[in-house]
DNA sequence: AAAAATTTATTTGGGGCGTAAATTAATGTG
DNA sequence: CACATTAATTTACGCCCCAAATAAATTTTT
């Protein structure tokens, strides 16, 4: 009985400690990891000679310690290139990127509809892939592994997808069939816990055990990280943030049900008010600008929002009590929602105590946020079959 | 560099094992958690020597099987005693327990005032602890340890109380203060965690790794168990479930704020109510009797309140996916809000996916539910030192 | 009743992993 | 150049857990 997946690994725990710090010196390491120099040696020497990691000349920082200097570690780009791939409403996202996180290109292709057939999506994945590979002088042969995102409930450890809108079938064993078709080890998850993702391997989250990413897209969503790790809940659908009920028989929600944080803060939440105020404003930038250029109606249609994300937010605060909440987000339309004024209302609605709130920091990523923290998920991946941490279902 | 805390240690993984099973033969134990036979011969036999647990004939079943019989181990209740310490606002409650969870002796004390200085809480707590001994005909001698369970803000794993209604000072370092007055080793915690301890313990979450405990008290608690462990938040302020806005701008709340779920489903946020509405109705159950007799009003204020508490733990499914939330309460008077009709309110307004939804439990408890997790509390800490996987601060 | 089969528990020998302490390496200082 | 200082490596060892072999205790078969 071979304990599969209790142990993380000293191995893993070191390459996770050197990729949080950027370059650090074998005895940093030993400190941060709490390990022994001794174990430290040992263990790099082997992901050294695995090609894991590198030593790197010290930067010429004015450090003249005496003593025998201390020499750097980094993680090797050149160890592995890896396809992160985010699977849109309109459109699929490729990024591929070395083990270091380095981003080697990028593709954007529309899709001619909006639903597929497992293998179908699939097929999409390869050929998207494929070219995001070919622009950078790739071949698929090159590719250690490709994490995929996709809107929905995901068994991010099965590698199922209970249900997905861009599927037609409900249970389909993605990582599987994505595998065959792709011939490379596949990692499937839900998109928002991709975003928590990129935020511990490349953002914000990389010196922080515990916290929250918020993302808005069309919806509202959530990454919960906790002691390093993303908390999935029990039945893989947890972090529906953007379903937490703000108002008792609210707003209709796209869900069906009334008063979901969702209805009052998404793009289509404030289109609906906005017809009914003044049956202008097609979009949204267009309602934004009216609200800054004083339009009470805009204002009061943004205002509202604001109020109840902050309301949301601090629920968050109230129930995690984080280390810190990042919002992320891709477009600037947004930004009424990150505004220092909700955060003010953010610390007036929680449980007030000496010590500092958590803290809020707002992080703004390219369009090509969720499919860099799908590469992370696929980095993830590769680390956990190079040390057998993880059972892989390739073809 | 002794790695102190981050392995929990295969004795300690064992044992827990064997008190959520109650007995349990070897081979099973082995299954669960997953060593091998020779490890647990090993280790169950030290811990045998070590008088920790002890083996017991096999409930005559009729199991006949053949083959060697398999021998039951439990836990050895005389390995200890511990007190598990409820400080509340009028009362001390206390409670003996072996080390099996049997309850040796219980008392309740009433208090002469609401708010002490460190070393008279401390003396309260000794003179309780000292007669609930008495009682049982024990000494302080005989007890291994004491769990104390209060209300505010508490820095667990630092023995520190941030804030409590109890104390007339911040920052108490009351594991140290209430040591060095009983001359035992002290552990403290947040109030609404020791419930989440006695459900771990002795209640519904011996075999659940993932849940969530709510009470209703005066005010509503909530504890987080995530992966067998209790959650506390970054600054351990976390899990004010009662503090959570169910309306912007909504009732008022004791905490200053507007519209906490609190504010809508305690005792006074009823009566308040009740006071408008007609008058009478001074306190809680005359209310809901009146509710039961079909007055529309008092209908009234319990159905709002149903449905807020209901949204509440909707937004807790909606953001943890737990596998099991468990309504813990010691009074009846409650009952409007763990009915079947509340549960049927979460269960519409959680995502809907094709999986089963969380169960939600009720679990009545007497009034001392709290002091039984103080114990537990105290017995989790016990194994903690005999295993050296905590450092103990006793004077 | 003895032998065989079956199931559980223990013993044995060994391997992996990480450590403390000693050693080696590489630098600055006087 | 000797010496102090700091970092990294090597060495020897101990702990923990495991697979396999063995022992123990029972039922079934003959």
């Amino acid at each position: 009985m071979a304990n599969s997946s209790d142990q993380k690994g000293s191995k893993r725990l070191l390459l996770d400690a050197i990729r949080r710090a950027g370059t650090i010196a074998r005895i940093d390491l030993a400190q941060k990891a709490e390990l022994s120099q001794a174990s430290v040696t040992t263990l790099t020497a082997e992901m050294l000679r695995m090609g894991l990691i590198e030593e790197c000349a010290r930067a010429e920082t004015g450090d003249s310690r005496r003593g025998r200097p201390r020499v750097d570690l980094k993680l090797r780009g050149a160890a592995h290139v890896v396809a992160g791939v985010k699977f849109a409403n309109q459109s699929v996202s490729v990024v591929l990127s070395d083990f270091e996180g380095q981003i080697l290109a990028k593709l954007n292709t529309s899709l001619q509809q909006t639903v597929f057939s497992p293998t179908t999506l699939a097929a999409q994945i390869k050929s998207a892939v494929a070219a995001t590979a070919q622009s950078a002088g790739l071949s698929m042969g090159d590719i250690s592994a490709v994490g995929v995102g996709i809107a929905g409930t995901v068994d991010a450890p099965a590698g199922t997808v209970h249900w997905s809108p861009s599927l037609d079938q409900r249970n389909v064993p993605l990582r599987e069939v994505a595998a065959a078709a792709l011939n490379l080890p596949v990692f499937v998850d839900n998109d928002a816990n991709l975003v928590a993702m990129a935020e511990q391997y490349f953002g914000e989250g990389r010196n922080v055990t515990d916290y929250l990413v918020i993302t808005i897209e069309s919806g509202v969503g959530m990454g919960i990280v906790l002691n390093n790790e993303l908390y999935r809940g029990a039945r893989g659908c947890g972090a529906e943030f953007g379903h937490t009920k703000v108002q008792l028989d609210g707003a209709l929600c796209r869900c069906g049900q009334r008063g979901c944080l969702e209805a009052y803060v998404a793009d289509y939440a404030l289109l609906r008010e906005a017809q009914v105020a003044q049956g202008l404003h097609s979009n949204v930038d267009t309602l934004l600008q009216a609200a800054r250029d004083g339009d009470p109606m805009a204002q009061s249609i943004v205002h509202r929002a604001s109020r109840m994300f902050a309301m949301g937010l601090a629920n968050l605060v109230n129930i995690f009590d984080p280390q810190l909440i990042i919002l992320a987000g891709e477009r600037m339309s947004m930004d009424h929602l990150y505004a220092e004024e909700v955060i003010g209302s953010i610390r007036q609605s929680i449980v007030q105590v000496d010590l500092a709130p958590p803290q809020i920091k707002i992080h703004q990523w390219d369009d090509y946020m969720w499919a860099r923290g799908a590469a992370a998920f696929a980095i993830d991946g590769v680390i956990d079959l190079t040390f057998g941490t993880r059972i892989e279902h390739v073809a």
